[in-house]
DNA sequence: TAATCGTGGTT
DNA sequence: TAACCAAGATT
């Protein structure tokens, strides 16, 4: 039984009388429209786990790019385990977000020493993992377990926002505790999985943040937005830089730095600045050591420190 | 709960 | 180029 008639929507949502067609449309226009995807294909947990972290905040384009290779390289959990943390972290390359890898190699061990290698079937016990939280546990269970459970992502927020209200402009979204609410009344029975690519789907190529194709869309005659969005003139933030870049670039290009002479042992600071900046001066230096210590609290890199006389300061990939 | 953190590509 | 964006996590 579809979810619209359970009564769970009483009151709270809006068109809780039409949402059962719109599931309808929406997986029918999955099943033909729905994107070909390697993760989609197997059936290994760990496969999956590999893809939704790589996934994070990643568009799928790019993970294509990095991930066949990837579980190539690591085909097992416990080969991930198994393997130190400079080559997951080179095998990462491409990705961005490098504290991922991290997280994702201690997950791997921690499963393989204390699972037996097995991905929990428990919410909570998966969220204490690091690096997974409320959205990756849940899509684990549905993708790995098939649970008929909410998932709620930035594009399911975005496509339910607009469906089941009358938005503004294309920025505008609803609240997530509303959202995961709605998409939990909304979960069509025995078709979580599916349900919940197809919405994913639906918001990657459709429903797209800055300009959603709503003549294509399959439910544009069932959105409260449908046409009516307007762009947005929000102003930006802004965020560190130095001359005008962003630090988070830079620590970007560190880690590059490390990657492309792993093995080569340690890299003093000094040449990586220079290798970053061009030019590296002797006030650009207090930047560096803290864009350096937060590869280090992240446990991306190690710093050592040489005695006198040289007093050079030395980082590697971790 | 909202703000912050954090990469790399696109527009 | 600056602003924006992408299968979030964390505090």
């Amino acid at each position: 039984m579809r979810s619209s008639s359970t009564g769970l929507m009483a009151g709270r949502t809006p068109r809780s009388d039409s949402s059962g067609r719109i599931i309808r449309a929406i997986l029918r226009w999955y099943a033909h429209q729905g994107r070909s995807l390697p993760w989609r294909t197997t059936r290994s947990a760990y496969r999956i786990l590999v893809a939704e972290i790589m996934l994070h905040q990643t568009q799928v384009t790019r993970v294509l790019r990095t991930y066949p290779e990837f579980v190539k390289r690591f085909p097992t959990l416990r080969a991930l385990a198994a393997a130190s943390r400079t080559d997951v972290v080179i095998a990462w390359r491409g990705l961005g977000y490098n504290r991922r890898a991290v997280h994702l190699h201690e997950t791997a061990r921690t499963l393989s020493l204390s699972c037996g290698g097995r991905i929990p079937t428990d919410e909570f016990r998966l969220r204490s993992l690091p690096g997974i939280g409320r959205y990756t546990a849940a899509a684990l269970l549905v993708s790995v377990h098939h649970r008929d459970l909410p998932v709620v992502d930035v594009n399911v927020r975005r496509v339910l926002s607009r469906i089941f209200w009358r938005l503004q402009t294309t920025i505008d979204t609803r609240p997530e505790r509303e959202i995961w609410f709605l998409a939990a009344s909304l979960v069509p029975s025995g078709r979580g999985y599916d349900w919940m690519q197809a919405l994913m789907d639906l918001g990657a190529t459709i429903c797209t943040a800055r300009a959603p194709h709503c003549p294509d869309c399959p439910v544009r005659g069932m959105c409260r937005s449908a046409g009516v969005l307007r762009p947005s003139n929000r102003p930006a933030r802004r965020e560190p830089s130095l001359e005008g870049v962003p630090d988070r670039l830079y620590r970007g290009r560190v880690v590059d730095l490390l990657r492309a002479r792993a093995g080569h042992a340690w890299v003093s600071i000094d040449l990586v600045g220079k290798s970053i900046l061009g030019e590296f001066r002797r006030e650009q230096k207090s930047w560096l050591m803290r864009l350096i210590h937060g590869l280090e609290r992240d446990g991306l890199v190690l710093v050592r420190r040489t005695g006198a006389p040289s007093r050079r300061t030395l980082i590697r990939l971790a």
